[in-house]
DNA sequence: ATTAGTGGTGTTTTT
DNA sequence: CACCACTAAT
């Protein structure tokens, strides 16, 4: 390994021989690599792309800076975007390091900053038992908010004020700073602030909020800001590209004029626009840090030569770029295949297809993955999977801490740590029913409206009269009666106690789809139990949150809600694995955003159509195409050796048929790279691939709209045989479908 | 008060 | 199709 950087020209003068004891985890590096390992204590910006070892050369920088005495653990400040990508860092940075790791912060944003605000929650003007909202959560909050305030949901839709809400904290603007104009935009804003209010009330805080609140808690607080600022005096950020606003300026305040930024991102695979992201962090990052030290690397371990090929001629089209390309010298590999299907259950056939002789081929399917650009196209190729039996895994969609039960439990916890949560009071109070309806939830909610105090006072205040107030009452004790006993228990054993007692084990126990949610309840149990015993791994060392500030918050309050409080953070934020776990012998479904960051020795990007990828809405926002073609390379680069592209020509979506034509990023790749797959699949139902289609120049082609004297309008979705053989499966828009002999039917087209 | 049923509507990606 | 909000019936 070493004459390999040798022969590369490496510049010796740096380091491997100053410290000995680092070089067997830098020998392996390339010189690329091994400068921005080793740079000095200065801000950089390293520019990598898809497989050049971008992980790898953070995660070494860090295990260097702590073996050569530079910083102590204790220094360090690594911070990355998802749950997965802060885990994988903490696991690869504990392998190449002797000693502990404790005492180091990594994590994600949403994560540290939670660790933060919990540490000085008073300073930060929140309750100890303050709460985290999900985006369902914060949803229903704006629900409650916009009927309670009587705003018409017609003209202030909840979802517009959400991402107005959103959008503003994340670009660190709080109503005040909001500048509205016309009388809509100042309508929102007045909700926002109405907004801010409520969850001041409850207790509660959403996603922005944690890193606008951390903000503002270190602008404002000049003992806390420079107390951090000493203590971390290396701050590394994986996927820089993905940082937004508020992200980048928390940053900066963190890292004040005496400590470096190690950014590591690849402005080709920034897909986070949409919410927030902005690759302009990257130029003006450049511009007022890095100053030079810019290193790019560009040499790609992962895929083969076509692939690579493909993917760098798609991102070409890109006009926004700071330009690198990458290279390999793996060789040139296979070429691409394509497939066209006629429908996309017949799309979904040929993968299978594929997967299966791939999988005779000794590829293990756990190498194999079936990427799209949204979650519902996973539908179709489940169920294609399912019949054929094949082990898959999906990633995303509905996750654990999502589901309703889970939900409906944790609501429980919450309120147990802290009854003046509205969410999760109004949620929960019926459920399982005990006679209290929409009237006396209402009823409730304008006695807590008038007299500005939460639900849980209004009811103790004045219960309803009659039956709902016997409910009413009844919920009060049994809320009461918890929060009694959970002084006395574990963490585990409180949420066993919290199924049970609020009668959601029972209430699932009658229901006909209960056995799965009764078994998720169990797995909550679980979850708690591996909580209480190992913490979460990146939000341990509350330890050293605070030391040598003055004593204040840190250590203040009652531990057993702290492991609470922790665990239902842990909820918030990590929703449940959403990202692969490797190793586990499945096919693997997800949505191109989560397969960022992994790789595959086989990958089927699905549904490559118009409207679908690149989506319909991306086409109206600015440089929208351009972040789908970003995620399209994306998509690309996860591959090692094979890769297939596949799209429908008829596809269900939301209740109906579409016809949709093949997506133009098939067209921004090379011909030459590009190899047809699967000319004669067999295909579900009567199908057949369109290749076997008769003429180019028949009027009878797949997706023409026809009409036929005795079935009506209708549309052709499939043509097979020629001559007079020929027969066409048409579906009429009042019968369905049929089966048509061109020779005999009277068909014409429309 | 609760439930079942209806009709209208909107849909990307994630911490 | 799936989720909602609303209505009618229990």
């Amino acid at each position: 390994m070493r004459y390999r950087l040798i022969r590369h020209g490496y510049n010796r003068q740096t380091c491997i021989d100053r410290y000995v004891i680092s070089s067997d985890i830098l020998a392996r590096l390339n010189p690329q690599q091994l400068k921005a390992v080793t740079l000095p204590h200065v801000s950089a910006l390293i520019l990598a792309g898809a497989g050049s070892g971008k992980t790898r050369v953070l995660t070494t920088r860090v295990a260097w800076l702590i073996q050569t005495g530079q910083v102590g653990p204790h220094g360090v400040l690594a911070v990355t975007f998802t749950n997965k990508a802060a885990r994988e860092m903490l696991t690869r940075i504990s392998a190449m390091l002797t000693i502990s790791t404790r005492g180091m912060w990594v994590g994600t944003f949403h994560g540290l900053c939670n660790r933060m605000l919990r540490a000085h929650y008073r300073d930060a003007g929140l309750p100890q038992t303050f709460q985290i909202l999900d985006s369902q959560d914060q949803q229903s909050l704006i629900k409650r908010l916009l009927k309670s305030l009587n705003v018409d949901e017609e003209r202030f839709p909840p979802r517009e004020l959400q991402y107005f809400i959103n959008g503003n904290k994340e670009a660190g603007l709080r109503p005040a700073g909001v500048e509205a104009y016309d009388e809509h935009s100042k309508r929102l804003t007045e909700l926002y602030a109405q907004y801010d209010q409520q969850c001041g009330r409850e207790g509660v805080v959403d996603f922005a909020e944690l890193l606008l609140r951390c903000h503002e808690l270190l602008t404002r607080n000049e003992i806390l800001r420079s107390h951090y600022r000493r203590r971390f005096s290396h701050i590394l950020v994986d996927e820089f590209q993905d940082t937004s606003r508020l992200q980048y300026m928390w940053l900066k305040l963190l890292a004040g004029s005496d400590n470096a930024i190690f950014a590591v991102g690849d402005d080709d695979q920034a897909i986070y626009a949409f919410r927030g992201a902005s690759a302009q962090n990257i130029f003006e990052f450049e511009r007022e840090f890095a100053n030079g030290s810019l290193i790019k690397l560009e040499q790609n371990y992962r895929s083969q030569g076509q692939i690579l090929e493909a993917a760098n001629a798609l991102i070409h089209h890109n006009s926004k770029r700071l330009g690198k390309d990458l290279w390999t010298d793996a060789g040139k590999g296979e070429p691409l295949r394509v497939y066209e299907a006629v429908t996309d259950a017949d799309e979904a056939a040929f993968i299978l297809q594929e997967v299966k002789s791939l999988r005779s081929e000794g590829v293990p399917l756990s190498e194999m993955a079936l990427l799209y650009r949204s979650n519902a196209q996973s539908r179709v190729l489940e169920h294609a999977l399912f019949n054929a039996g094949l082990p898959y895994r999906v990633y995303g969609g509905l996750r654990f801490f999502e589901r309703q039960e889970v939900k409906h439990a944790l609501a429980y916890l919450r309120l147990v740590a802290n009854p003046e949560d509205d969410g999760a009071f109004a949620r929960v109070l019926n459920v399982p029913a005990r006679g209290v309806g929409h009237r006396s939830l209402g009823q409730l909610q304008d006695t807590s409206q008038q007299r500005g105090v939460s639900l849980w006072q209004a009811a103790c205040a004045n219960p309803p009269a009659g039956k709902a107030g016997q409910g009413v009452i009844g919920f009060i004790r049994l809320l009461e009666g918890l929060h009694q006993d959970s002084l006395a228990l574990s963490l585990p054993e409180l949420v066993a106690l919290v199924i049970d007692r609020s009668g959601l084990r029972g209430y699932y126990h009658s229901e006909r789809e209960g056995k799965d949610r009764i078994e998720n309840l169990e797995e909550l149990i679980n979850a708690a139990a591996a909580f209480d015993a190992e913490g979460d791994a990146l939000v341990r060392a509350e330890d050293s949150v605070s030391v040598g500030l003055p004593a204040q918050d840190a250590s203040a309050g009652d531990p057993r809600l702290r492991g609470l409080n922790g665990f239902l953070a842990h909820a918030a934020l990590e929703a449940g694995e959403h990202q692969a776990i490797p190793g586990q012998q499945a096919l693997q479904l997800m949505t191109v955003h989560s397969a960022k960051g992994l790789e595959f020795d086989a990958v089927f990007i699905s549904g490559l159509e118009e409207g679908l990828f690149p989506h319909d809405n991306s086409l109206n926002e600015a440089d929208g195409v351009e972040e789908e073609r970003r995620l399209m390379y994306v998509a690309l680069t996860r591959a090692r050796r094979r890769l297939y592209l596949s799209h429908a020509q008829t596809r269900m979506l939301h209740g109906q048929t579409r016809y949709n034509i093949a997506s133009r990023f098939l067209r921004e790749i090379p011909e030459h790279l590009l190899g047809r797959a699967g000319g004669k699949m067999p295909s579900a139902g009567h199908m057949v691939s369109v290749y076997a289609v008769p003429s180019a120049a028949s009027p009878w082609r797949v997706g023409q709209d026809v009409v036929h004297p005795k079935f009506g309008p209708g549309v052709i979705v499939s043509v097979q045989g020629r001559g007079s053989d020929a027969r066409v499966m048409v579906n009429f828009r009042r019968d369905g479908m049929k089966e048509l002999a061109l020779e005999y039917a009277k068909l014409v087209p429309a």
